[in-house]
RNA sequence: GGGAGGUUGCCCGAGUGGUUAAAGGGGGCGGAUUGUAAAUCCGCUGACAUUGUCUACAUAGGUUCGAAUCCUAUACCUCCCA
């Protein structure tokens, strides 16, 4: 555990150094022993996703590294908002569902990081010293020491009040928070450095400032850029919403695939930013998908080694099993649960299962009826294409009734419209 | 206030009495190829329906055997002159 790396030369490489508050002063500070750092992560919902993802894989290098992480969950500051980044107000969420969200995330953080020993992770709540701070002692103690002509230079205060959302006072007061947050953990928990995203870096170095003016004391900042497409976009969303790291969310397949799907010019920044590949195979795996983009070593190794982490071996070997079944053959002969758990992210229709008797189903109904066509002429016309098959068999006629030799399993049939639109039939009870 | 032009399907854009559900392009969807990529090529793309019915070319009326195409009114838009 007590390696003894030169992690920011392993962050630079990795280019997850955007910004730093003093390199060389972190350096010799990180050369002198263990030290504590921590990231505060917002509980906006029950899981983390991708984004999140980045830090908490910051906070595993510095404990690989011989450092303590904290992981900080925002339960006061949630309730506030961080403005940083965000172009509207934003909603704010009730206790209860705040509560729910703190004990998710936190739930999800013991994959990421050991919780045990000695440069063991901690976790903690800003709400618990938040909560007793009176708003007088919190004026007289913190924002005494806020100039307010600095608040309103920071660029994510700066570009709210220019736009039309405009910003309220609570969410300008955010920064104070977590500034608050930096110094009470570094009195109280010897923690003195904080990393986070680059729209981290004003709240950071509010922080900074507020703890020498508190506590005299010099603090370190760092900060790692967005995990971004190189046109642009952040990374972790999909049509169809965010990748989230609960596999009741996002299943394990679907994790798997998204990372599987990266684009070449992206694929060796996540390498990067998200795993632990060491550079020599870091480099062989550059020059692969070079050389070879068609084999996709990259994704592939990605796609592997952010599914381990995330759901486990077991995960992966689900993923795994999904990915062949679904990019190879003919379905069939499955059960049940191994079907349900290739396919638990696609939607399903129930059917009796006496609808299968006799003449059978029309496929064409059941086309329409799992919306993977919007009527019955859309899914004539759908199968006419080509681009229907019924458990990975293309079929042709529009006349084709589904009959129980069917199932691809003991109640489920897979239907599909193009690639990768999957709709599942289930037929219960007999 | 006067004059000219326009309004077409998801978008752009042809079409000025009859094989026009409406050319062409874009987008979308399928297919082939491929690397579960890009590019390319092919097909489909008003709705519903086991090929027939319905609804459509700003809106409402009218002329006609028959209109997106002609007439009238209304709405909106653009340009020109004041």
């Amino acid at each position: 555990m007590t390696k003894t790396i030169d992690l920011l030369g392993e962050l630079r490489w990795r280019g997850l150094i955007h910004q730093c508050t003093d390199e060389t002063g972190l350096a010799k500070l990180l050369s002198e022993g263990s030290q504590t750092i921590y990231i505060g992560f917002d509980p906006t919902a029950t899981s983390l996703h991708v984004g999140g993802l980045m830090q908490l894989m910051m906070l595993r290098r510095f404990q690989r590294a011989g450092h303590r992480p904290i992981a900080l969950v925002g339960g006061a500051t949630g309730m506030i908002g961080d403005p940083s980044g965000k172009s509207e107000e934003r909603n704010l969420l009730s206790p209860e569902d705040l509560r729910r969200n703190v004990e998710g995330v936190a739930a999800q953080m013991r994959r990421f990081l050991d919780f045990d020993g000695p440069q063991g992770a901690v976790l903690l709540n800003n709400h618990d010293w938040m909560r007793s701070f009176s708003y007088l002692d919190f004026l007289r103690d913190v924002g005494k020491s806020f100039p307010i002509g600095q608040m309103l230079g920071k660029e994510s205060v700066r570009s709210r009040l220019e736009s039309e959302a405009g910003l309220s006072y609570t969410e300008f007061s955010y920064m104070l928070l977590q500034a608050y947050d930096f110094v009470h953990l570094a009195r109280d928990h010897g923690c003195r450095i904080q990393a986070g995203g680059s729209d981290q870096w004003g709240n950071i170095t509010a922080g900074i400032d507020l703890g020498r003016r508190l506590l005299g004391e010099t603090l370190y900042g760092l900060t790692a850029p967005l995990l971004t497409t190189s046109d642009g976009r952040k990374m972790g969303k999909t049509e169809s919403g965010a990748i989230w790291l609960d596999p009741q969310r996002t299943s394990p397949y679907a994790f798997y695939q998204y990372w599987f799907r990266v684009e070449d010019t992206d694929v060796m920044r996540c390498l990067a930013y998200l795993t632990e590949i060491e550079r020599d195979e870091y480099d062989e795996l550059a020059s692969q998908t070079l050389a070879d983009p068609g084999r996709r070593s990259a994704q592939k190794w990605l796609a592997t080694w952010m599914t381990r982490l995330v759901h486990g071996e077991e995960g992966l070997a689900s993923a795994n099993r999904a990915s062949e079944i679904l990019f190879g053959g003919e379905i069939d002969r499955l059960s049940d649960r191994e079907l349900n758990e290739i396919f638990a992210d696609v939607p399903s229709q129930e059917f009796s299962a006496t609808e299968l008797a006799g003449e059978g189903m029309s496929v064409v109904d059941a086309i329409v009826k799992t919306g993977l066509a919007k009527s019955a002429s859309e899914a004539r016309r759908s199968i006419g294409e080509g681009g229907i098959y019924v458990n990975n068999r293309r079929i042709s006629d529009p006349q084709r009734r589904l009959e129980r030799a069917d199932l691809a399993s003991e109640t489920v049939m897979v239907i599909r419209k193009g690639k990768r639109n999957y709709a599942l039939l289930r037929f219960l009870g007999d």
